[in-house]
DNA sequence: ACGATCTTTGACAACGTTGTCAGTAAGTTT
DNA sequence: AAACTTACTGACAACGTTGTCAAAGATCGT
């Protein structure tokens, strides 16, 4: 919603008047010193809980540094800091507001908050020079590692780093011409198995909505639907294919043209959770949601309560997240193995949407 | 997702040798000196285009620049530049994962990208000791400000990073004990809004279903339904209110005692997505959901294609972290009239599931 | 041709912290 | 009692960068 589009939707109110005449700069340890009476160094010790201090210095330190309510700078810290760690990963996302990637987000941010990393988060919107932008602003600010979702098909603007020796982990996509432990879902498995099902249920004519056929994950995707077809001896009809659809209205459009079309198909597949939403937005609005099956990939919060129900193919984000959190992890804490791959699998749940009855019925289901 | 709940889901594939034996540290400033046959400071003053020096040394640095692939240490500039800036921002949130989270983090994601700063997000998960425990997290790394969605019922915590000059904004919630910039949504007029609306369809008997009492938001939108209630002279009955709802799964829980119970309500009013999502569950399990109304707050993304499409409050989600980040980056330029509180508009998005008529007809609709 | 001004350049200190190392005081061994 | 160890403490340099300032060279006006 534009800021616009609201007018006087925000109404303003002043409040009180800040003390602004009471700034008072940020204490260092160089004034913890002062104040215990003690040199920076033994600051330094007390403040890292290094040993070594007697107990009569450490409270002595500790008093003064809660009466002045000192926060250790760790932008100086790790600048001199022979390990050199700032304590904070990057992650390059799609989109934060996309429920896919804000799941990672979470899975990601788990395994951070345990070893008191925070994370820089920011989405690339499948635009490759903002992956670039953005992989070298967090170079810059000296993150302990990058996980990304990649969009370029070239990643190997980050060779200089990784030979810095900056842990990478690449999610849901895989890097190109670099060498980076990586995590995906299995999603040519995870789509095939969606086809079959629909197949199993008596369709032959089965509509494919895509994502950009470039997108890795998308063009898996449609594998799975392609191999899905083959195996059954369906032929594979370009009319009922669709790509390139990146929001819910584009997909409903596309089903929308589909199914007005002659010879319609008895069946969808949405290679993603917008096309999925669009999808049924458009069975919803032509009233065949009841007659055409659906399935989906991704999963919707709202699955079950769709009329009917949403039958999706759902990617084990919360495992995926967490394993590459804990991969980077395990390269920041000094592991230095190959870089692994790891492929999860995929879950068909079954709610009715996939389960309409298509005309080629088999012996049984 | 347990990790353990899909045993060998993943596959791990191992890649191909890293060459750790090609690893090379970082260049600096005083390597692309060197190899450029200048001064360090020459350097410094072409990577930030500071004027003053020769196109001839130019080029030279800009040439060594490239063939080291050098990256600033913004870690370093940080520490010594006079302003001191981080160029990122903190961000605390209830949940990343959370669709109200990440939109709010997008949308002010949007607005720091233009200036390139870069966005440092966590979840709280309504932990008063976690809110404490990062922002003080965010303060070691010296971020240029703080956007905060409040757990905690004392923000004085604060007060000395407030009087270092560390700009602050809360979001969705006010702060307490500490004065500073606040951007909210009109709770109460919304609820009041959506319970009005299930009057006017002819309802007198309403249940509540609301998040944790403590939380303010959840505070102003029961304040909006009792508003709403008491104009209308309709009974409050406890026994139909319930707190504390914090998943789908409690409020579906919670619902389904509402309503087999003697002298259900005919209209249900939901504080919030999760809980509107676990009241809508409970209707369709009891077969309710077209006789008994549901109005929720909070947008929910497949409202539409729920059966009977859902009946929202929504909030400008955009326009708030639009104004969030606005104020704060205008307090980083260094604005600093007394803070401000903006409250923006709810609209009722009318789709279906609070048109349910009610018992009590009025004339018209 | 002279001083005055401007432009370009670099030496040096500093940001707030930690690593290194030397120094002191006390206790322990021979 | 001398030599040795141990525990504690702090002076100093360094991390990679930028702010300050002075020096050197070029340009200008008279």
């Amino acid at each position: 919603m534009q800021d616009g589009a609201l007018p006087d939707a925000s109404t303003q109110v002043k409040g009180s008047i800040v003390d602004i005449d009471d700034v008072r700069p940020r204490p260092t340890m160089r004034d913890v010193a002062a104040l215990a009476g003690v040199s920076l160094k033994t600051v330094s010790r007390v403040v890292n809980a290094e040993a070594g201090v007697s107990v009569e210095l450490e409270s002595k330190v500790k008093a003064a540094a809660l009466q002045l309510d000192y926060q250790p700078n760790l932008t100086a810290s790790n600048l001199r800091r022979s390990d050199g760690r700032s304590r904070s990963i990057g992650l390059l996302l799609e989109n934060v507001a996309n429920p896919f990637s804000g799941a990672l987000h979470r899975a990601i941010e788990e395994v951070a908050r345990k070893r008191d990393v925070l994370v820089l988060a920011a989405s690339l919107d499948e635009d490759e020079a903002r992956e670039r932008e953005l992989a070298r602003a967090l170079v810059s600010r000296r993150v302990d590692g990058l996980i990304i979702m990649p969009v370029a098909d070239d990643q190997s603007y980050l060779l200089t780093e990784r030979r810095a020796g900056t842990p990478m982990v690449f999610i849901d996509r895989p890097p190109s011409h670099l060498d980076a432990d990586t995590v995906l879902a299995g999603n040519a498995d995870g789509a095939q198995a969606a086809v079959e099902h629909l197949i199993e249920h008596g369709h032959r004519r089965i509509a494919y909505l895509g994502d950009d056929s470039w997108i890795s994950t998308a063009i898996e995707r449609h594998e799975g639907y392609v191999t899905a077809l083959r195996t059954a001896g369906v032929n594979y009809d370009p009319a009922i294919v669709r790509h390139g659809l990146r929001s819910s209205e584009s997909a409903c459009a596309a089903l929308d043209d589909i199914l007005t079309q002659p010879n319609r198909p008895t069946a969808v597949f949405a290679s993603q959770n917008f096309v999925t939403i669009g999808a049924c937005q458009s069975l919803h609005k032509l009233g065949l949601h009841h007659r055409v099956a659906l399935v989906g990939f991704d999963e919707i919060a709202t699955a079950d309560m769709v009329e009917p129900a949403l039958t999706l193919v759902v990617q084990d984000i919360e495992g995926m997240g967490t394993k590459a959190a804990e991969l980077l992890f395990s390269r920041i804490d000094g592991e230095e193995d190959v870089s692994q791959r790891f492929v999860f699998a995929t879950r068909l749940v079954v709610r009715g949407s996939g389960e309409i009855a298509g005309p080629y019925q088999l012996g049984l289901n």
